[in-house]
DNA sequence: TTACAAACATACATGACTGTATGTAAACTG
DNA sequence: CAGTTTACATACAGTCATGTATGTTTGTAA
């Protein structure tokens, strides 16, 4: 094949990520070929190996492809949590799982990430990176908390971090459940009232600091609240 | 080699399924020759040709090894229910965490289901019965929840399939996120507060069931939404 | 004691898949 | 318009895994 403009070059990777995310979707990463996807993409191996370092690289940027609109989401969250942080974290949560039953492309490639990939080696960078932001959305929700305790959303004694851990788990998990049977069940119908069961849950009955210790004789240091 | 015993033929069965779960944890299921495992194992593939019809044969084995702990859980919830319904989920979501948190074998073998593991074609099996499994403790779980409707422990209209759906979720969402980082937090001292956050919202502000419609023709519209 | 079959080990044929090296035609540049 | 680079296609070498076929040794039953 000829040389193309740069603008036809980019459609071309375009298509390279669009095929990879049938076939892997299919076959798995690992048991795929690059020469499988090259053939769903109409092109030969060639194409891929100009674009992409290796079949890890073209993973990662399929992952990176849909990663964007869920970063937004969480810095409106931090944004919006000085005034409702109890809102702005119940908000983040739906969106996000609403994002998924709405979202085609999220949905095919979610369904790689939670069930055709394997973490191993050669994927490292690629999961690094999924803790990386796993790590970053714990922190926002974390300090979500600890500001809806300040404004007594939260009881006093609520301790962020197991909380925000909860939430986090209960969202991927029913993403992944989702992911797992599309069909099971209406993930966009179910979302708000299910992560208004774990929020209204928080506000009755939290996961609570561990006290501080009593040893004989110590004087009790409150912590001091993050406002 | 030469011919053993029988009860040795089963300790070679055993030591393969062993170094399946260490190879299999360190290089995933995909990528992982069964040249590996017999390597890790001390014997040929000769062996695991022998005992195993092929590797997804070899891994639906090294799962059934820990499925029956938490079968065993779920029948006892279904008896402990008629008493106590939702002190009876309460009860198995615990302890299945814990079950998850205290045992190396359940951890090692989460780990390669969760992480380590594509569910392709050839392991088609093995993922249905995992489906079916799900089914099974889904049904049981709303059951429960149907009895603690009758015994007022939850409103009355509770939607106890949604519920189901949202706990299963929300303890398998805990076990993938703690064995992703198994150092990051104590599942078995957050299992039991967690879950109970969960159920103290399910009395509180449960998902509710679908009023009956008054109009017949009540369209939800549904928008497409990025992410 | 023989004969069979269990429990493996060994050897082989076959078929990918990977990475790279090289070919090539068109687009772009000066 | 000639040279250069881009964007691939093609060809090749080497490795590696799989499944099976076959060999080997030894419990065990008759």
């Amino acid at each position: 094949m000829a040389r193309k403009r740069h603008e036809d070059a980019l459609a071309t990777r375009e298509q390279l990520l669009d095929a990879a995310e049938r076939v892997f979707r299919r076959r798995g990463v690992g048991h795929t070929s690059l020469a499988e996807v090259a053939d769903e993409a109409g092109v030969t191996r060639g194409a891929i190996y100009w674009h992409f370092k290796d079949k890890a690289d073209l993973f990662q940027a399929l992952v990176q492809r849909v990663e964007m609109p869920i970063n937004a989401a969480m810095e409106e969250m931090s944004r919006a949590s000085a005034a409702d942080p109890l809102g702005a974290v119940r908000s983040l949560a739906v969106h996000a799982l609403q994002g998924l039953a709405g979202c085609r492309r999220t949905q095919a490639v979610f369904d790689v990430v939670f069930l055709r990939c394997e973490y191993t080696e050669e994927l490292a960078p690629v999961r690094a990176r999924q803790l990386e932001d796993r790590k970053d959305c714990l922190r926002r929700c974390e300090a979500a908390f600890e500001q809806a305790i300040a404004k007594r959303q939260l009881p006093a004694d609520t301790d962020a971090r197991v909380a925000a851990q909860g939430l986090y788990a209960f969202v991927t998990g029913l993403m992944r459940t989702w992911v797992e049977t599309p069909g099971r069940f209406d993930l966009g119908a179910v979302a708000p009232p299910l992560v208004d069961v774990f929020i209204a849950g928080l506000k009755t009955d939290p996961p609570r600091r561990a006290p501080a210790p009593r040893k004989p004789a110590a004087k009790r240091v409150r912590r001091p609240q993050a406002a």
